[in-house]
DNA sequence: CGGATTTGACCGGCGC
DNA sequence: GCGCCGGTCAAATCCG
């Protein structure tokens, strides 16, 4: 895959029907081009590999030249902030597999091989010589309210940040607003991080990116009322936590497959019910193909009668 | 009282 | 070398 490759966005639509027959749609059509090796590109191509983004979706589908008007799409505006793509790149995209390579590691079950570096700050363990291995990340945008969201985990938060992308940085502090919140998962020796922000371009989005794979069962899905299938409803708090845990697990299986592939994503997120819906398509980059759509594990979370029409 | 959150300080990477 | 910035630490504080 060489030079600039001109992707079509052709109606990514993450739509939602909730139970209660309300609607929430979030469309987006366009045309995205993208340069390998273009810097300007680097966040997009770490999208591509599924190997570490940080910048929203949204935000890296924003272009110049996306046909739906700025009225209708609220993203649908020009990219203002290169901070976005300018991430900094994985150090090392093909050693996904030292899954105990987190230098960041402070649990006391880690063994220390740089004593000396412990002892100018204690807990650390950051690794000096080594340049430090991030695990994959995997965003997930999410409309909501609500900032944080129930993943099925439990998180401690350790850190808050007021966000670079904020016009305001120095207010951002005082508003409670353009916050970035740093969690790490609670259970001993599961050193998963999650970061939670706001979307730059839609405020209504939240981004979560998760850094890392659990190495325990969920909190939620151990307790026996979570077990089971969704509640008369059709759904249950389990459709938002289940498929969560699964899709991190399904992309993480699929990152080397699916190199050429990159997924939208679309998370409705009700407030007063349990309603939960997830939209998941796949779009092949090879310029010429067809776009494949893949309901992924959308059909394993949303009853049946709901993927008829 | 114990666990979770807040928040200012600190560290390392990176660009200039 | 210096400053900026993202990420993390840890003491203080909050809260159930």
């Amino acid at each position: 895959m060489e030079g600039k490759e001109e992707v079509k966005i052709d109606n990514i639509v993450g739509s939602s029907t909730f139970p209660d027959n309300t609607q929430s749609s979030y469309p987006f059509q366009g045309v995205f081009d993208f340069c390998e090796g273009d810097k300007s590109s680097l966040g997009f191509m770490e999208l591509l590999g599924m190997q570490d983004f940080s910048a929203s979706v949204f935000d890296m589908l924003q272009v110049p030249s996306v046909v739906q008007p700025a009225a209708s799409n609220p993203v649908a505006t020009k990219m203002e902030s290169p901070e976005v793509l300018n991430q900094p790149a994985t150090p090392n995209s093909s050693s996904i597999s030292s899954a105990s390579s987190d230098a960041l590691n402070d649990e006391p079950v880690k063994v220390a091989d740089n004593e000396e570096e412990s002892s100018r700050r204690p807990g650390k363990t950051q690794e000096t010589n080594q340049k430090r291995q991030r695990e994959p990340r995997f965003a997930f945008m999410t409309k909501s309210e609500v900032d944080h969201l129930e993943d099925g985990y439990r998180w401690r938060k350790y850190g808050q940040k007021a966000v670079k992308n904020s016009p305001f940085p120095r207010l951002a502090l005082f508003l409670a607003f353009d916050f970035r919140s740093y969690y790490r998962c609670t259970s001993a020796s599961c050193n998963v991080k999650k970061r939670v922000e706001r979307s730059f371009s839609d405020p209504s989005i939240v981004v979560t990116t998760y850094e890392g794979q659990h190495t325990h069962p969920s909190a939620v899905m151990a307790r026996p009322s979570f077990t089971g299938a969704a509640s008369e409803s059709g759904f249950s708090t389990s459709a938002f936590v289940m498929p969560m845990q699964r899709r991190l697990s399904h992309f993480q299986q699929q990152q080397q497959p699916f190199l050429n592939s990159f997924t939208a994503l679309g998370f409705g997120y009700k407030g007063n019910t349990n309603a939960t819906f997830l939209h998941e398509r796949r779009f092949c980059t090879s310029p010429g193909s067809d776009l494949l759509e893949d309901h992924g594990l959308l059909q394993d979370i949303v009853p049946s009668h709901m993927l008829k029409e």
